[in-house]
DNA sequence: TACGTTAGAGTTATCGATAACTCAATCAAC
DNA sequence: GTTGATTGAGTTATCGATAACTCTAACGTA
């Protein structure tokens, strides 16, 4: 591997002048300047990021730590991280913890070990917490996104959930519906909380009644829809339509109706958040309250830059709320006419 | 930020025992060992890779460039990536080249500063030869993915694009389409290269006539789409079916037809290479050579480990091909009756 | 002419960890 | 009671780069 030493030997000059020609930066004569640059293309230098991370106290990357990489949302979200860093100069390193707590905290322990500059992450749950403050202590600066953590005060950059929910159930009451089943991520996620909330707080403005037995809890990776799916149509009033709490509820959900012989939207309507691009594509498109991802990518990485560059003071945290807009798909339609399926 | 220097005068024992206590080399007592456990864990020492990574002259990083983070596709590779990767012991640094050769450079410069242990890499295009040369000159081990490079001998995973374009064109012509439409990638992609060259060969197996006219290629992320698109359907006999380069693609292409009120797989039928995931969503349902994306990953990296780790002879290049499978779709048909449209 | 400036370098110490070597104490065996 | 092995540490040099300091001509100026 080619040294600044090697470049140095070669144009016959010190390591230091050669270090000087890198950085463009001390006072070097052009010949001189010429001359180690001539060198360094023929040995194919390439600077060692540790050694000069070492000295420098920095490595100019920053870590991005998503819960499920193969969510089009947050393959989104990363592309828009990516941009930013790159634009602001910064490398992205990507990870998943698919929604794990240990994996998660392994993370943690490498990136940390790696001493990136920040860390954008999407915290697994409220248990992040204990990890989120190992982060605290090392003083490293980070942003949380599109989930808060209860006791962790610290920039992040998360949606409106409850505008959300209200947008969604609210259009679902204008088309009649009146048993609305919700199927929320796991309470441990603060957006499956806000969401509830959104979700009860929309019903009271419908004057629809709130039935606890409507509401369950999965975690937000499509499995376990099936018990869902029949936990929900043995009910004695089974719902007519169902808030699904992410893309991949609503997907699982969509995917054991269709099993069932349960016609969305015939028999059963569904909403929920984001999409899972390709809208074109899509049959039935669902009707969901879309975030917009790529922001919460570059939003992100934008905090992070500015409290790591001391730009943003350092007693207040940013908190970034982004909006979303509702869209119909053909995941909707009236309720069925015969309450029973 | 906590050093093995502070747990040593905390703990009132020299740096080397600390580093030996962290590695677990070494003899240490009980006693000491406990000693010194006790300092790290109240200091919530975290090693810093740089230093390691200086002296041991390793990483613990792999590198994974792929040319669209926002392919499914690609996707997926991650997943297999990351997931052997850890399996194995290494962290996976992501990139993403966007099948741009200058944004390609950039990344393999910064990974090549980075000293990442080995790179997992779809080369843009043959072009991306004169980089790839630069990974060789630094003795950085790297194996391609999904494409190959004229010109360079290395490891290398890549699907059977040859067979799959004659899976595609057989189950076309068995369907009775006698004109059918190539909308490839760049023949500066091997991939490209292959798929036209399965679609020439099935052409002549199923006695059916080359037209050069029905050839287009553009590149593998679904602009122009709308052009090929028109140029297809103003031809003198339009086809009746397409093969799509890649999933892209073809999406391009369904979304320029359904624009046009051209139905599918009514009037025009599509097939092509791989799919979106999701399928139950998915309508039409393209007509795929479904590609194990996850094991493109996955391999990628044992075949990159082993190089590492000096278990495969430097001298040959293990070349992996793996196999695709005909899935079939809505998105075809048998041909349209009246020869125009 | 003597002295202060400045351009254009070179020297040395340092970042945090580990390899390789050294060293003192303990213990066993003859 | 020496000798030799073994245990449990400590010392020093090193990885590759940069910060901070030093040094030396050449030059300008009174």
């Amino acid at each position: 591997m080619v040294t600044i030493y090697d470049i140095a030997k070669q144009a016959d000059v010190s390591a230091m002048t050669v270090s000087r020609v890198i950085n463009n930066t001390g006072r070097i004569s052009e010949k001189t300047r010429e001359k180690v640059r001539k060198v360094m293309e023929e040995l194919n230098y390439v600077p060692n990021a540790m050694a000069r991370g070492l000295v420098l106290q920095k490595t100019g990357i920053l870590s991005l730590l998503v819960t499920d990489i193969t969510n089009p949302f947050y393959t989104t979200v990363a592309r828009g991280a990516e941009d930013a860093a790159r634009s602001l100069g910064f490398k992205l390193l990507l990870g998943n913890s698919d929604e794990d707590a240990n994996k998660e905290k392994e993370y943690i322990d490498m990136i940390l070990s790696t001493r990136v500059d920040g860390i954008l992450i999407t915290p697994a749950g409220d248990s992040s917490k204990e990890r989120l403050e190992t982060i605290v202590r090392h003083g490293t600066p980070f942003v949380t996104i599109d989930r808060d953590v209860p006791g962790i005060d610290c920039d992040n950059v998360v949606g409106d959930s409850i505008g959300g929910s209200r947008k969604l159930i609210d259009y679902l009451a204008g088309l009649g519906h009146r048993v609305i089943a919700l199927v929320g991520g796991s309470f441990d996620v603060s957006t499956a909380r806000y969401r509830y909330e959104g979700y009860r707080e929309a019903l009271a403005a419908n004057d629809l009644p709130y039935d606890e037995r409507l509401v369950l809890q999965a975690n937000y990776r499509m499995q376990d829809m099936e018990a869902a799916a029949e936990q929900l149509l043995s009910a004695s009033s089974a719902p007519t339509a169902i808030l699904a709490g992410n893309n991949m509820l609503a997907l699982g959900l969509l995917q054991s109706f269709r099993r069932r012989g349960i016609d969305v939207p015939g028999q059963m309507s569904i909403v929920t958040f984001d999409d899972f691009g390709h809208r074109d594509l899509i049959d039935p498109l669902f009707t969901t309250a879309v975030q917009p991802a790529y922001q919460f990518g570059a939003r992100g990485i934008q905090l992070l830059v500015d409290r790591i560059e001391g730009k943003s003071s350092s007693s207040t945290p940013q908190q970034c709320m982004l909006p979303n807009s509702l869209v119909i798909g053909s995941s909707t339609g009236v309720p069925r006419s015969n309450g029973t399926l």
